[in-house]
Parts: structure tokens; C-alpha cells; sequence
DNA sequence: TTATTAATTTGTAATAATTACAATATTTGG
DNA sequence: CCAAATATTGTAATTATTACAAATTAATAA
């Protein structure tokens, strides 16, 4: 069950711990952008030791081993990502859901050549979503 | 000396006062990204009476009203810009400088297109800079 | 110019997200 | 199974930002 997480931890020389597993599965299995307290939340229920200041700590040395990504769309708080194939977020403005837009960055290329290291690329675009456009039509 | 931004606020059909006046002045004239604080703190020795709260008010104003533009980049605080050119933005993780980067999205109409309307347009590049990838081969 | 009204500024207090830290507990390699 | 290193926990501190009410100011019309 933990199988995965557990080697996708190995890979990286990061100790095992339950909690690790806990917070990862659940990012793996809620691509909802969620932030440290909602996680801190959901994940409180069936582990009721849990410390916010573990959630930080997990998400942070996660991330640092690129096994999980930060978006700071919202400006206000992190939200966490479980890696997958490079794309851009979208914040709607009127609803709040960010929503995942499949594109990549044709752009990285041309700042590489030009003499920068690019370790992350983040695109956010902010406005108003499918959803509530057809709602404001009506 | 203040009528470029007069005009600007005058456009916008928002209250010209003087603090509007000198925060507006003052990102016009310092292009390196400042968070409200050092916007405060150095606004602060000429106009002492200054509160931080006018300093948010105003930025808050302006940014509806698409003459600043936020930054939220480092992710623990927002940043302000004089509204120019759409461009990207790099943060060294180094240095910690946050420079411009004079490209354009170009997947935006693809979002359009896709049925979402788009109001901001964010790109964010984190790595290594020019100058500390300069000085990490010595 | 002056009076009026609505909007703004100010200062303080509250909030929300995140980090610091020290004691306790757990993981892992030998 | 032991020991050393690392992680977890809970609380307290910090930082950025917002809420709010009283005092002030800007814009407008007489």
C-alpha cells in the first residue's frame, strides 16, 4: 500500500516514517492543491498525533527532493503538488479553484541560453474559469 | 513632478492623495520588485505621519486598478511592480535578486481559446542567476 | 471660498501562515 | 538489539496582512 512511497523516499535517502507516507499518499490521492493545514486536517483524523510542525517539516524536505512541488498562486498561502509532468495553474477569481492547465513552458529554453539555471518554472494565470463564465452568460 | 501619476489616478477616476501620489512615484522609480514593508520604510523619513496600512490601501487600489501589478514569487510575501510590458520574472535562490525576464506567455491564447478568461498572466523562474552561476565555477 | 459628504489615513489590535526550539520518540545501520 | 542521528511533537515566537474605528482630508457644489 505504502510500496510506492516508500520507494520513492529510498531513492532519495529520505528516512521513512509513517508520517511521511501519510502526507505523500495523500497528496498523491488529492490533486486538489491543498494547503499545509488541509492536510494537517484531513490527515489528523486517523493519526491524531500528528503535529502541523511535522506536516512543514515533511512538506519541506519533499519538496526539496523534488518529489513534490510548491504553487504560491493564491499569494496568501503554499499549496502542494505531487510532481507530475510540468503545467500551469489557473486561479479563478470568482470561484477560487485552481485548476491544472496542461502546457508546458516554451520559454525556459531561451532564459537557459542566456545564462540562467532554471530549477523551477511556475506559470499562474489568474481570472475567471470555464465554469463561471457560462454562469455569468446566463 | 507628480502629473504623470496624477493623470494615471485621474484616468482611473481614483482619489489623488498624497501617499497614493508618493507610493506610486516610488515604484515607478525603484524597478526591483519591494515588498509593501520596504515600500513603507523608505517612504517612511520623508512622510512620517505614513501608516503601513495606507501603504497596503493604496497598493490594493492600484493593483485593481491594473497600474501596479503583484509579484507573489518568493512565496512569504507579495511584491509590487510598476505596470510595464508583460514579462517573467527569475529569483536566484542564491542571491535571492529577483530580475526580469523580457518574454512574453505564449500559451496564453491556447487558454483562451480553451474557454477561460484570463486577467493576470504570472511566470515565475527559480534557479541560479548569471552572475553567482559566474561565480560558483571559480 | 466654504461647507458638506464621502472617502482616506492612521494606529492599534487581531488574524493567519509559517518558523524556532527543546524535549521526547523513532529510524536505521552495524 | 544498540547507539547515534534524525524526526516528531507542542508550544511559543515571528512575519505578513487585515480589521476596525476615530480623526483627517479630498472633491464637489453652492
Amino acid at each position: 500500500m505504502f510500496e510506492k512511497y516508500v520507494n520513492l523516499l529510498k531513492e532519495k535517502s529520505i528516512k521513512i516514517t509513517p508520517q511521511r507516507l501519510e502526507i505523500l499518499m495523500y497528496l498523491d490521492n488529492n490533486r486538489n492543491h491543498p494547503t499545509a493545514d488541509q492536510i494537517y486536517v484531513n490527515l489528523k483524523d486517523k493519526n491524531p498525533s500528528l503535529s502541523k510542525t511535522t506536516v512543514y517539516n515533511s512538506l519541506e524536505i519533499l519538496n526539496k527532493n523534488n518529489i513534490i512541488q510548491t504553487i504560491s498562486i493564491t499569494g496568501s498561502e503554499t499549496r502542494y503538488d505531487f510532481k507530475n509532468d510540468m503545467h500551469h495553474h489557473f486561479i479563478c477569481k470568482k470561484c477560487g479553484s485552481i485548476i491544472d492547465i496542461d502546457i508546458a513552458c516554451p520559454n525556459i529554453k531561451k532564459t537557459i541560453d542566456d545564462g540562467y539555471k532554471i530549477q523551477e518554472v511556475h506559470g499562474y494565470f489568474k481570472g475567471i474559469c470555464k465554469k463561471c463564465m457560462g454562469s455569468e452568460e446566463k
